[in-house]
RNA sequence: GAAGUCGGGUGGGUGGUCGCUGGUUCGCAAGAAUCAGAGGAAAGUCCGGACUCCUAGAGCAGGGUGCUGGGUAACGCCCAGGCGGAGCGAUCCGACACCGGCGCAACAGAAAGCACACCGCCGAUGGCCCGUGAGGGAUCAGGCAAGGUUGAAAAGGUGGGGUAAGAGCCCACCGCGGUCGUGGCGACACGGCUGGCCGGCAAGCGUCACUCGGAGCAAGACCAAAUAGGAGGGCGGAGGAGCGGGACACCGGUGCCGCUCCUCACGGUCGGCUCGGCCGUGGCCCUCGGGUAGGUCGCUUGAGGCCUGCAGCAAUGCAGGUCCCAGAGAAAUGACUACCACCGUUCUUCUGUGAAGAAGGGCGGAACAGAAUCCGGCUUACAGUCCGUCUUCCACA
RNA sequence: CGGGGCGUAGCGCAGACUGGUAGCGCACUGCGUUCGGGACGCAGGGGUCGGAGGUUCAAAUCCUCUCGCCCCGA
């Protein structure tokens, strides 16, 4: 199996089985900008992933939408409860947004829809 | 100076904070240090290769290309030249071989291929009528293809002679075909002689010349879970019947082992359900090879970049020197922020009659677009901006 | 990344190989029939043939480029 390169690899979420599995039995939480997708998993430690669809833009667009979203997980993984699958789905209306809005919509969901630290099962 | 033309370049910069990927070194390890890290199109996937695997050979079929010569690993690409077309010009554009064969040309038009006669012109010649006659008239036979009409296209064009009217019927020039000569490697050009001279379409079928085996890095090689299935082996197996085996001194029965059959059980199927029919398995374990998810290799040193010289009109080639320059794997090469340049707009102040210019401030914008095995091209997209070549026009000297 | 296919009326499709009239079914409009509606009958409207350029006298059709959508391959 895949040898984890570096504690970075460790949080990223990149098969394609797992995301479909998040796809199937994670819960919703959304905003205007985007749409976290979030399941508890047996690994004990977080994983992130982006999906950018290809209605969104080009190449360039996609990769630039996924960077930004990845940086703001990133920033943010340590007040995550640990154990947790997050898929993030970004909408069309978070390319053009600056970015104090996305860490303030980012926030947002991460204090009140999420789960919290002290609810690890 | 304005308008244009062709060719080449660039594709914001410098800090700060937080980060990503790979190599090297150090470290038991966690990690640390250091170096490097998207494009001219990375795109579309339209061609050509390299490289892999498959394919016994050849032919046919099928695909591609299509003026000539050169360049190249190769090309449908590039360079030079010819011819045709556009432009005052610099320049630009061109699938630009062949109509012998089979086909096609709607509608219109008289006629669209062994050309034709609607309008028209003539009616010299032979008839008819008038007239004594010279002659005149209409048009029957007949002649004509100049003019009109149609069409994308009507059997060379213009002028003259000729004629009853006409016609390459004859002549001159132009065009076309044939042939000879000269120049050129050649496409072709020029000139002489000669023939009175029946088209178009091959991005229709085809012919000719050259050329092409098929698939593609998701190629291919290696390692290799779980589940199902395959082969082999071991242990086990509910009830009954038959046959065989061998031990018990011998025979028979019971029990044991092996095989076959039936019942039974389970699963599937037909069916709304039961009964019933059909099919499959008979429980567990081990080994083997194939192989999926997943992983490793392929994976970046190459028809490579830069500089200099030589050969060539050029594309390009040769020689020498020098450099190592992304290798990810749902996919790194960034995000945020400050300042400075650039552009647009607006405000204030100053200069100025005005047009406008200078200084400072605010707001907004900054293209097309992301390597995915690697090269050579083509095509398409592209805000700005810089450099050079040539052409035309205007002004001044 | 590679391979293949499709864009024609509001919808589903012919026509394309062999170039000259764009057609079929459903839907729509009007009339008839019926007391009224449906069904049926008759008549009719509706098309930049995805876009641009080229070949040709003439292009939905042939050629090139481009845009969008779909399918297949580890």
């Amino acid at each position: 199996m895949g040898s984890p390169r570096s504690t970075h690899s460790q949080h990223l979420l990149r098969n394609s089985a797992d995301i479909r599995l998040v796809f199937k039995e994670g819960k919703r939480a959304s905003c205007l900008l985007f749409t976290v997708l979030y399941r508890w998993n047996a690994l004990g430690h977080t994983r992130v992933g982006v999906v950018v669809g290809k209605k969104l833009g080009g190449a360039v667009m996609r990769n630039r939408c996924k960077r930004r979203f990845r940086e703001l997980a990133w920033l943010s993984l340590a007040a995550v409860p640990q154990g947790l699958d997050l898929l993030i789905l970004p909408k069309r209306e978070s390319m053009l947004q600056p970015a104090k809005d996305l860490r303030q919509s980012w926030q947002k969901i991460l204090d009140e829809r999420l789960p919290q630290r002290k609810d690890v099962p």
